[in-house]
DNA sequence: AGCACGCCGACT
DNA sequence: GTCGGCGTGCTC
């Protein structure tokens, strides 16, 4: 097999001199430019070039009939293409320093093991308007950040506009008082609608717009910073809570100060692992380096060559292989990444690196940036990630490229970012699914983060307390060093008390089960109440009632563009599909028989909402899920009231089980979690289990007085395994007994999986186009007995939006032999016409 | 993917 | 007689 096939396994050193030919010698001006192009055509493009230009660059040049931009990515004498056809590169963008080896590396590999162009994977890793040509000349000269500033004189009458009762905005207000001046960044963690508020306040002369340069950015935040010794105090107050979580503000505002300048153990042993790996990687790029400047002088190749030489030849040492860091909850992990982070920017042989750390969802860890702002005042730090607008986007994106930024802290988008002088990547989270793009090209940015990381020989963070169970069968055979945490880095915090409602009992019992909650259930949330703790319910499950059903005829609100039912949205008097987007007016009567009796069925957030307000009308509630959040920013606003203590039941779906700390939540109930447990998809366990575990952590956070917190689930599958594992907090249990499934099974990590999906109008196209792609796959040029190809099958969610679809899995236990086998596949199956849309999927998440 | 060119149906 | 449907073909 190619070694450089292997996504993953960091002792494989990549073979890469088929994939990376030499670019050109340096005498002479090269003729032609091979550049990358956004086309789903696999190849590069050859233009003349009559100007001085070396890969990375970016440049424009005419397609077609129109302009369009591309990386240039290797020069040539020589061309394959007709003279005649070839035409002259329209600009070349100077000013920008090209894309170094290394992102241009990661860019081919990944179009490699994805089956893609690399043009295709390359152009849409850069920002929109670094595209377009048009706005070069200003995107450089606005080399710096926007800051925003109180204007003289005008803090009293900002302060008088803005009534104390819009607390976002009072917020903003505020902390630009305080700060003295803040960046789009800051102010939106402040308030959701900063950008707009802003606007106003601009227009209404209050505050004032400054562009400030990258390095007086910078001084400013030194200057009004105080002395080190004050500020170290200080990012231990604001990182001394459970994962260092918690709201910067509202920390140093309660003013506890019990210090945790001592790890724990597991922290210390961490904290020195990824140490040692980074001082290795350190003396690798000094040795690279010094070789490099070997190759010019005699004198150094002397040296090299010398007994007292320091460091063997860089590309002779291994790369680091990728730390695991297992961490239960309040392990303190992120204690860990921050010293990881300080030693990798202050190490002294890296005065200028650069660290990258990825998070699943930033909105959902605001906090985190205000943690790593906090204890890294003096470097500059700019986020990566979806939400951006454009210009912020590229400013940050440029920032990262010319290594002024040296700390990204980015969703999974952030890895394709150029980072000229990388040091280290921490993957927080690492088992987290929305590492994994779901359209376009569909990559993870996990592996992809734990390639860069081995190619440049630097080291790579995993950090879970529910570690995918790829990443921990590694661990298991020593591929990655795990780095266990084990003791909660907080004394007085403690697990969480996990127990089971057995909903079959309840019911046997004859106990009134309200609206799906057991009187366990809602004692516990009485008994919260009556102490003045929160209560999170959770429940993965949002709407009312997930369909609407006729008791007299049994018509049910199916979608009529999808294989899925209408769900039942109860404020907005609506039934939506879930899947396609369809909307419809609630029927008064049944559509089919007339019938007025029409009956929600099953539970949603609303529902239990509903209930609960009819349970304790006393009681405060907030719902968080994808409907009570959608307008930009109410997310935030509504975890600020939860945190504020203006919140007593706190009802949501998974997302608030990331990221956030809920200080005074002692009881966790989760309403149902057993449509999961028999789910068709082989990972819906590992899933669950992550959920279950990370929404459990939400309890664990503020011990009460008379013990840990609560969490209560509630199942009719009361036996079930998995319960026995969670309510032990048996992570590596758990993990022992799904992979032994696995491995019995050949799923994987045993086997490695792809994916060809076919979509069409009608599912016989779909199939048909399948079934030939199997055909395809049988002729003996292509037959390989190392892999194996399923049937087609229409998906469980056949039509969605009106397309069917359809998908036939193909495996091997050898990675090698799966890519070379998809290379040439995918060769034949391009030029096939066929009525269908498809795509290939490596490594799918979900089967 | 864009964006042409290209050859057949209902309209100012 | 044109406007426009999306089928096929090309982009250095």
């Amino acid at each position: 097999m190619t070694r450089a096939d292997d996504l993953s396994d960091p002792f494989i050193a990549s073979s890469d001199d088929a994939l990376f030919p030499a670019t050109q010698p340096r005498t002479g001006a090269p003729a032609i430019a091979r550049v990358a192009l956004d086309t789903p055509l696999l190849t590069l493009f050859d233009y003349r070039l009559d100007q001085a230009a070396s890969p990375g660059q970016l440049v424009q040049v005419p397609f077609g009939r129109r302009q369009v931009v591309g990386v240039v990515w290797e020069l040539t004498q020589r061309s394959e293409v007709d003279p005649k056809k070839l035409r002259e590169v329209t600009s070349v963008w100077h000013e920008l320093p090209p894309l170094g080896d290394d992102w241009r590396d990661l860019m081919q590999f990944a179009s490699r093991y994805y089956q893609r162009g690399v043009g295709e994977v390359a152009l849409p890793a850069i920002p929109g308007h670094l595209r377009t040509p048009m706005r070069w000349p200003r995107l450089l000269a606005q080399r710096g950040v926007q800051r925003y500033r109180i204007a003289d004189g005008a803090l009293g009458p900002l302060m008088q506009s803005v009534p104390p009762r819009l607390r976002a905005q009072r917020r903003l207000a505020e902390g630009l008082a305080q700060a003295g001046t803040l960046d789009a960044d800051e102010a939106r963690a402040l308030c959701a609608k900063a950008a707009d508020v802003l606007k106003q306040w601009t227009a209404a002369g209050w505050v004032v717009v400054e562009t400030v340069a990258f390095h007086e950015a910078v001084r400013e935040a030194r200057d009004t910073d105080g002395d080190d010794t004050d500020r170290a105090a200080a990012h231990d107050r604001h990182t001394e809570s459970c994962d260092g979580l918690d709201d910067v503000l509202g920390d140093a505002a309660d003013g506890r100060t019990v210090g945790t300048k001592t790890l724990t153990a597991g922290q210390a042993d961490a904290v020195a692992a990824i140490r040692d790996a980074l001082i290795a990687a350190g003396a690798r790029h000094l040795a690279a380096s010094a070789a490099s400047v070997a190759m010019s002088g005699v004198e150094a190749a002397h040296a090299a060559n010398s007994p007292a030489s320091p460091a063997p030849p860089a590309e002779s040492l291994p790369p680091p292989p990728p730390f695991l860091l297992y961490g239960v909850t309040c392990s303190g992990k992120t204690e860990v990444y921050l010293r990881a982070v300080a030693q990798a920017l202050h190490a002294r042989e890296s005065h200028d690196a650069q660290v990258l750390v990825l998070v699943p969802e930033i909105n959902l860890t605001p906090q985190l940036e205000g943690v790593f702002r906090a204890r890294f005042p003096n470097e500059q730090l700019v986020t990566l990630h979806s939400g951006l607008a454009e210009g912020e986007r590229a400013r940050h994106w440029l920032a990262a490229h010319r290594g002024e930024a040296r700390i990204v802290l980015g969703t999974r988008l952030a890895v394709m970012a150029s980072l000229p002088h990388l040091r280290l990547i921490v993957v927080d989270e690492e088992h987290d699914p929305s590492y994994k793009q779901q359209e376009g090209l569909r990559y993870s940015a996990r592996d992809l983060a734990i390639w860069r990381a081995n190619r440049l020989r630097i080291p790579v963070v995993l950090g879970s307390a529910t570690p995918s169970l790829d990443s921990w069968n590694r661990a298991e055979q020593g591929r990655y060093v795990r780095l266990t945490m084990p003791e909660r880095a907080t004394p007085d915090a403690v697990l969480p008390r996990v127990s089971l409602i057995d909903m079959d009992i309840e019911r046997k019992r004859q106990r009134m089960v309200h609206e799906g909650l057991s009187q366990p259930l809602l004692a516990a949330i009485r008994a919260r109440l009556d102490a003045g703790e929160q209560s999170l319910l959770f429940l993965n499950r949002r709407g009312y009632a997930p369909v609407l059903n006729c008791d007299a005829c049994g018509w049910i609100s199916d979608c009529r563009r999808c294989s899925a039912h209408m769900v039942l949205h109860k404020p907005e008097r609506r039934l939506r599909c879930h899947h396609c987007g369809a909307e419809s007016r609630i029927p008064h009567a049944c559509p089919d028989c007339g019938n007025l009796d029409l009956a929600p069925l099953g539970r949603g957030t609303q529902r239990i909402e509903e209930a609960l307000t009819e349970h304790f009308p006393e009681a405060r509630l907030a719902r968080i899920d994808a409907d009570s959040t959608r307008r930009k920013g109410s997310a935030q606003a509504l975890f600020a009231q939860v945190h504020a203590g203006e919140v007593d039941i706190l009802i949501g779906t998974q997302m608030v089980a990331k990221g956030h700390d809920f200080r005074n939540v002692t009881l966790v109930g989760v309403v149902n979690a057993d449509s999961a447990l028999f789910s068709h998809d082989f990972r819906a366990a590992e899933r669950l289990f992550a959920q279950l575990m990370q929404v459990a952590g939400r309890a664990g956070r503020a011990a009460r007085a008379d013990g840990p917190g609560d969490v209560l689930i509630q199942t009719s599958y009361a036996s079930h395994p998995l319960f026995a594992s969670l309510m032990r907090h048996d992570y590596a249990g758990f993990a022992a007994q799904q992979l032994e499934e696995r491995r019995v099974a050949l799923l994987p990590p045993y086997t490695r999986q792809a994916l060809l999906r076919a979509e069409a109008r009608k599912l016989d196209d779909a199939m048909a186009f399948l079934k030939q792609a199997r055909e395809i796959a049988a002729t003996p040029a292509l037959n390989d007995s190392r892999i194996s190809l399923g049937d087609p099958v229409p998906m469980t969610m056949v039509r969605i939006a009106g397309t069917e679809r359809a998908q036939l899995v193909v495996e091997s236990p050898h990675r090698g032999a799966l890519q070379r086998f998809l290379t040439q596949w995918m060769g034949e199956l391009r030029p096939l016409r066929a009525p269908v849309r498809w795509h290939l999927e490596v490594d799918p998440l979900e089967i």
